[in-house]
DNA sequence: CTTTTACTAGAACTGAATTCTAGTTACCAT
DNA sequence: ATGGTAACTAGAATTCAGTTCTAGTAAAAG
């Protein structure tokens, strides 16, 4: 009766050795720098495996980005749970984004690297993921709004004002234009995304 | 007696005329999805023109995405050497970032498209060109530190505290995933970029 | 136990990036 | 001015990575 596409208890874990596999090969040689062969090798499975699962190397580097994106988001609102007020939550997002940063950097480095020139399919994917996000975010962030320890603001505007100095400080950390550490500057971009929100 | 290279004076125009192709290939298709003889047939010459100057494709990225940095750098300091104070240079900063992205959107839309996944000779280039102009920068603001009108802070938290928050709006203004322009929130970015840095 | 089809394998194909060889012009020294 | 040198240009030939194709294999369904 159902329509649904049937996969294989195998399929899983062979999408995910590739996806493995992929975040490994781009973290060492890029993305460019990498060949299908190489993914393919270290996944040890074959070009008609990969091209069954994925459609194109860039089918796999899309994948990739968005499981990325995913496990980011969950991660940062897991953490949000365990906070009680909005500036706990606030500085939350800031030191969650650290540790990702510095505990993932394979992946944050991808992350990183690219969003655009994706096709149109996953940029769509990706937006809906997004807006659920925001969403997500603003649903955490109203109570404390609602109660005057924040400030209302556009709903696309939080995000910047909270995560996108340390985004902009990691980004450029992970590039090697910085020596000094995430860590070390964690305290001072947490109170900077506090006072951007909090309500004067 | 000079042993630096000799470079004729047609070879700026050709590069130039390569690079300005290159950018309009670029934002047309994407950087993977335009071939090198698109870039040569757009800008009028051959393959062989091609890797005379830049080496390989790879190579005109590098030169366009270095290009676009420190025109936007250059802008950037020519715009600051106008203002008076430190909140109106604060201010200029973000207004400036607005305007080069809204106008210049095809360059901002290739420099937030990447920037690792370059050789290394490249992000070499690229942290000297970024340490110098974090320096400018800071040459130019120290006086305002001086007089207690801003907080004095590591020099390479500036910009990220400055400009991350309307970057990252801008990114993902670009790539879709916002309606409301840069120009709706840029007061909005300014006030909180100001907030940031200001003495307390 | 048979049928169906998700899945895998790897050889063959295609086309874009790069290299090569043979020129062609600008610049300099005499 | 003129001959030499090296920057520069052209485009055919090569290489090699991405993708497609065909022939299977094995897991689920009936």
């Amino acid at each position: 009766m159902a329509n649904e596409r049937i996969t294989r208890a195998t399929t899983p874990a062979r999408r995910a050795s590739v996806l493995d596999a992929a975040l490994a090969c781009f973290s060492e040689r890029g993305l460019e720098g990498t060949t299908v062969s190489d993914i393919q090798s270290a996944a040890g499975c074959s070009v008609g495996s990969i091209y069954h699962h994925f459609g194109s190397k860039e089918g796999i580097a899309e994948e990739l980005f968005i499981l990325g994106v995913q496990r980011l988001n969950q991660r940062m609102l897991k953490r949000l749970r365990r906070c009680k007020t909005g500036e706990e939550s606030v500085r939350a997002v800031v030191g969650e984004y650290v540790r990702w940063a510095t505990r993932e950097s394979a992946m944050a480095r991808y992350l990183h690297s690219r969003d655009v020139s994706f096709s149109a399919d996953a940029r769509e994917r990706l937006r809906d993921i997004h807006r659920e996000y925001v969403e997500a975010l603003f649903a955490w962030f109203a109570p404390f709004v609602e109660t005057g320890e924040m400030r209302r603001l556009p709903v696309q505007v939080y995000i910047p004002l909270i995560s996108g100095p340390i985004q902009e400080y990691v980004r450029r950390w992970l590039s090697g234009q910085h020596t000094r550490s995430p860590q070390q500057v964690e305290a001072l971009f947490a109170d900077a995304a506090w006072n951007a929100v909090k309500a004067r």
